[in-house]
This record gives C-alpha cells, sequence and structure tokens, in this order.
DNA sequence: GCAAAAGGATTACAGACGTAATCTAAACTG
DNA sequence: CAGTTTAGATTACGTCTGTAATCCTTTTGC
C-alpha cells in the first residue's frame, strides 16, 4: 500500500473533500491552514502522483488532480499499521490509552458504545 | 515530546520489556525477531540516547541501557498524535474503521463494551 | 606481552521528507 | 511581437532513517 507523508496528507485531505481540482485551487485551500509556498505544494502533487495516490486529467494547460485512493481505504489501512506497531493490533487498549488521559469524553464514551451495539447486532465478526 | 522511529521503536519495545540490559542482551534479543546486524543495533542505542528516549549507566567497559519514557507515555502521545492525523482527534471514527474491515473481533467488540462499561462508572470526563 | 575480541564512538551512504528555487515552455498582455 | 506571468519539470539541500562499516581503546586469551 501506498505510504503517505505528514504534509503529503494534508494534500491529501484537501482533494478527499473535492476533487478533481487544479492546482492552483490546491494551493489556495491549503493557504488557509499551512504556510506552505505554492512550489512547495506543487513538490507534494508531484510526488503523490508519483507515489500512485494521485492521479490527473489534462485541462488545457493545467492538470486537474484526483486521489486514486479513497480516504476511508486510506484510514484503514494506516490504522492498521498503526495499532500493530504500538498496541499489538488489538485496538482496545488504545482506547483505554486515550480513556487514561482525558482524552475520552463522556461523548466519545457515548458514541463509541452506540457503535459497539450496532456492530453486535449486524452479527458475527470472527 | 520525543519521536521514535519504526527501528528504533523495536528497541524500545525490547527495554520496556526488560530493562537494564547491556547492549549485548538487547542484540540477542532482536537477533530472534529481526535481522539486523549488532552494528545497526548500537546506531540505534546511540541514537535512542541521543533523542533522549534512553539513558544508561556505565558497568565495567559496557553500558547499561533503560528508557527515559515508560511504554504507556509513548503511547498516549504517539495515539494522540496520530488519531489527531488521520480521524480529527476522535478515536469512534478509527475503531468504526476496524470494524468496517473485520479487523474487529466478537471478542474485541466484548474487551471493549467491558472498557467503556469500566470508564462510564468511574465518572465524567468532560 | 601480544594478538584477537569486544565495546562504544565516529563515519558512511542511499532514500524519504520538508521546504523550496530554478528551468523551460506556453499563454496572456499591452 | 516582446515581456511577463504561469504551469509543470527538474534540481537543491539539510535532516531523519535504515543499515551498516571503520576506528579507537580496553580487555582477555594464549
Amino acid at each position: 500500500m501506498i505510504e503517505i507523508s505528514n504534509a503529503e496528507l494534508e494534500v491529501m485531505k484537501v482533494l478527499w473533500q473535492e476533487a478533481p481540482l487544479p492546482a492552483i485551487a490546491i494551493v489556495e485551500r491549503l493557504q488557509n491552514t499551512s504556510d506552505w509556498q505554492a512550489k512547495t505544494i506543487k513538490t507534494m502533487l508531484n510526488r503523490l502522483v508519483q507515489k500512485g495516490a494521485l492521479d490527473y486529467q489534462q485541462q488545457g494547460r493545467a492538470y486537474l488532480y484526483h486521489p486514486t485512493i479513497t480516504e476511508q481505504d486510506y484510514q484503514r489501512h494506516a490504522g492498521k499499521n498503526f495499532v500493530k506497531r504500538l498496541f499489538s493490533g488489538k485496538v482496545a487498549p488504545l482506547v483505554a490509552s486515550f480513556a487514561a488521559t482525558d482524552n475520552l469524553s463522556d461523548d466519545d464514551i457515548r458514541e463509541l458504545k452506540a457503535l459497539l451495539d450496532k456492530l453486535e447486532q449486524e452479527g458475527s465478526n470472527d
């Protein structure tokens, strides 16, 4: 699976929100949330194309970029990797570690319980 | 907070299991789970000391290494960062993404529910 | 006592990453 | 038409990482 670096991920997020977009629009959106130069963003677009995370169509003299992987797929891949690396692949200890530092509000707990109830209803996963 | 790379993390894991240890013992333990040369592991020990993730006492001509951060603290830090990066800081969507690819067994679900029940009892977290 | 082994310190080196600047060709502007 | 702007392509460069090798010093085995 494609590995996406931290900085590159910010570019992907823009395109996961809306695609396809020309470089200029991506630059605009990122100038709200970062202080990267346009050239820096172009570099990342290039690298993402080389990695196969983005593709593009020519539109006049410019390109229209779009992701080749969905955000969900990337989240699943990266989440699984991360949890494997640090929590032996089990997600419960991660949740526990969140709880241990008050990073889990009552709302979060409710949300998780609702999610788990739904999963339980949906049937067996073994 | 100290950033620990993938390879370095394997070294930390050894010392989180048992510390302090001399380099030679760390090398031995890692030769079961990796194919790194002893020299490679020494390099990582050096870097971890420079980063401040490890410290050591001299024991004769050798060093006895030990972590300066607990595994729990590192997990919390890294977990929080990761979830912020990819899931807007909310852990529930990560759990959902695990569920979406059958990475969540019935046992996992039970474990999580038990954890959440306990948290709910323990009182308010807002 | 001298050669070999062993420990740590220093150096190496290619690829990824963050952050751009420069180059080149096309398009627009006056 | 000539100069300027713009798009993408190429090059740059320091840091971090993975993966060692070499160097220096001390210890140890004959």
